[in-house]
DNA sequence: GCGGTGGCTGAACTCATGTTCAGTAGTCTG
DNA sequence: CAGACTACTGAACATGAGTTCAGCCACCGC
């Protein structure tokens, strides 16, 4: 699933259009990229690298090349610029995302994302405004899940996949997981030496071990039993 | 704080001195507790629910029932406050863990400090600062996979959990994942109805796909060994 | 009693931030 | 060419942040 869908060139430039508002007339040529976009990647990249409460406004348009004020003039506010990332990132996930499945995704909903070069760091973006509380970001989770949800079922029609009671709670506990790890890229990289922004093959000494436990789990078959047992018993106290 | 020190009043007070300077003369008696325990807590209190980032000194003080000026006079600045909260919860923590030591552990290296009550929110505290790299909870998250390491070759020894080629890297990922999932506190909330850094008990929507998926993996054995086979073979080429 | 020491505070300082204002340059419309 | 509109900027403003200052007040050794 790696190298796969290394190429799909196609799709980059309409994302612009696609996230952002109705398509302000391309107006002044543009001998690169309009301002506006320039500003809102540059912001993207920043919050990407630094957080969001930790990149002034200012930073943003040093990185973008443009004036403070020009931030303000084409999104009013650094919170409204905020929301412009989230739907940007939002809808080149969703792009990523869709490209994938035509190539058969796997089982990684991050894998897709992780291929995804020459733009916006969408994966380190995702990281750090996973945990603050963007409603925009919080939809993409909820989709992700749903995504999951699918994918897992088919892998179940298909054999490929064990049965479970609760498919949306495993999906949701998968999800969580993959983002977990994601959001704690700095544990990763020191603990294992892998960047999970990169490219799963440099990666690998977090994919075996993940990869071991989705395939056989790390508890015992006797055990199991025993534990998942009084586990149900808990439950029936407990919500 | 309602219970007073029922439980286990010896090691309590003690945590003050432990945690920070040389043990500042308990002076003037102390009517109720120290100004300085207190604007610990607060601040601990504060970072744990709006991010250090977010949280005013001004706000600290507030909660902490003292002025602006009394939290430089005890720790000269922000920075320094934030790395005494640092060091306050890691020695709470390390002293959760050694008390659940005795008791006998189980698979889940944040089983201890969920039942911690009373205190600081330990939990929450960490949530938030394992995203903005303190060298002091880095400390601690290797000390948790050393642990688990040390817990899960035990358990392999006694029949209860599965061998396996990389244990650092397992128990490595088996952490990052618990934490991971535990910063994503507010996704889990709303896409599981469950909050980890509380009773457990009440968590079960979330402990229970999580034993699983630990129990019996989630990928069907004759999958399994054809996609750990391709995984094998992509390890020889990248790292 | 008395000077001094340390916990503690109100007010003020400095600085960075988000934001606004007034104005310039270039281009399109009539 | 006049007018208008849009992209864009330098300078300034307002606010909230961390921090500092000078002094109060209770206690303690002399």
């Amino acid at each position: 699933m790696s190298s796969a869908t290394a190429s799909d060139p196609a799709s980059g430039p309409a994302s612009d259009a696609m996230a952002s508002e109705p398509l302000r007339a391309p107006g002044p040529a543009d001998p690169d990229r309009t301002a506006r976009a320039r500003i809102r990647d540059a912001a993207i990249t920043r919050f990407a690298a630094d957080g969001v409460a930790a990149t002034s406004v200012r930073a943003i348009a040093e990185e973008a090349g443009v004036s403070p004020p020009l931030v303000m003039h084409h999104f009013g506010s650094k919170d409204r610029l905020r929301v412009a990332c989230d739907q940007h990132v939002a809808a080149l996930v969703r792009e990523q995302k869709h490209a994938a499945m035509a190539a058969g995704g796997g089982l990684d909903p991050l894998a897709a994302m992780r291929a995804y070069e020459g733009g916006p760091p969408l994966l380190g973006y995702l990281a750090r405004t996973l945990i603050d509380g963007s409603p925009h970001v919080a939809e993409l989770v909820d989709e992700m899940v749903a995504d999951a949800v699918g994918y897992m079922a088919e892998g179940e029609a298909a054999g490929i996949l064990m049965p479970t009671e609760d498919p949306e709670g495993r999906a949701a506990v998968l999800t969580l997981w993959s983002l977990g790890a994601l959001v704690l890229g700095e544990h990763a990289k020191r603990l294992l030496g892998v960047d999970l922004t990169g490219d799963p093959a440099h990666s690998m000494r977090y994919f075996l071990p993940a990869l071991e436990i989705m395939g056989r789990g790390i508890i015992a078959p006797e055990a199991y039993e025993q534990i998942s047992a009084s586990f149900h018993d808990a439950q029936e106290d407990g919500t």
